[in-house]
DNA sequence: CAGTAACCGGAATTCCGGTTACGGTTCGCC
DNA sequence: GGCGAACCGTAACCGGAATTCCGGTTACTG
């Protein structure tokens, strides 16, 4: 491939990205060309027809996601990499905006499908979550399951978005996090904050 | 309107409910006339254009949002109101499904976009939150705003559905709320369930 | 119970966005 | 610096979903 067209690939995909974030899967192509400052045959050149488009992207987020994952499971189990991990994750939703949510619920080739329900995140989190529990520094009164729900919850777009207005990753993910700490914990780090 | 028309008018607004709350909003006209048991002729004569089934639709949603909140706010303003609130919200995204998530991001007639940004769900959720806490049985060391933005962001359809196979709807408030409450009240209510 | 206006289902049509074909342009190796 | 292959943008094509049209049917009124 001429480096050229990998130039170009590159920028369908970054418009692609940036379009799909804001408006959903449904950004029409000719839009998506648009915004990358090509025609649209060349879309077809260098990434592939419409699914394939999505399917690069969607593969970027799968790949993420697993991976900050695999980082945290790796990781000593406490609570740190918990929020190392929901820090991690409101970077990726922050990037990808509404294509997260529409991979969940839209309809996707069987084999991405499965792929993404690889990474099952409830699932993962929770165990991540029980994990931490036993190092004594989350609430003990409030079950994984429901904790994931909440904490995962957070990634909404309507969520996110408001809690990114109030500051970094870092500050979110700390936000997010602070009802499951036990008060000991939060007294600690509102403490060191100040 | 002739009452076979009308019967069908409400036929017709259910199917396509239904079909969205799973499908999203791009389910088939033909799909829901199908499902309705009527031709597509007949969507157009009861209820009107693709745009405006999905309209219909989208005000039976925000209505019945709206009325939770002005509901909520008229109470004493106590966590009892807000779990309540909880509930009725976690009850209304069990019906419509994927459809109060689209309407958030997708492409709505301005109008309508502006009648969904006035109920704002995350500021007035949080205007509740906070005069909840003055009550003293929600814990005072998290913001309002994160508080709303956790607990509202456990609506987003992968949470809810994980939430909603534990129980029902208001076992499903009692543990979104839980994280939120001070310890003492929650040992009350762990109590109160045995 | 008959007349009529409103209603119904399904076929025909329109519309719109994805896809492809084609003539001009640019990269990169010599 | 020139040549060929690979690349590019535009415009025409195509399929499928939305919308409309039409002949038959059904609910209300007197």
């Amino acid at each position: 491939m001429r480096s050229d067209a990998l130039a170009n690939q590159r920028k369908i995909v970054e418009a692609a990205t940036r379009l799909m974030a804001e408006q959903g899967l449904e950004a029409e192509l000719t839009d998506i060309a648009q915004e990358a400052g090509v025609g649209v045959a060349t879309v077809y050149r260098c990434v592939g027809n419409r699914d394939q488009v999505i399917e690069t992207i969607a593969r970027d987020v799968v790949g993420q996601m697993a991976a900050s994952f695999d980082e945290a499971e790796a990781g000593d189990g406490g609570v740190d990499g918990l929020r190392a991990l929901t820090e991690r994750l409101h970077g990726i939703v922050a990037t990808y905006g509404w294509v997260h949510a529409a991979l969940i619920g839209g309809r996707l080739h069987a084999e991405l499908r499965s792929e993404m329900r690889a990474v099952d995140p409830l699932r993962r989190f929770e165990r991540l979550y029980a994990r931490a529990r036993a190092t004594g520094r989350l609430r003990d009164d409030i079950e994984p399951e429901a904790a994931a729900a909440l904490i995962l919850g957070s990634l909404a777009p309507w969520s996110a978005r408001a809690l990114q207005a109030r500051g970094d990753a870092r500050a979110v993910a700390e936000a997010v996090l602070a009802p499951f700490l036990t008060h000991a914990d939060t007294d600690r780090d509102t403490e060191a904050d100040r």
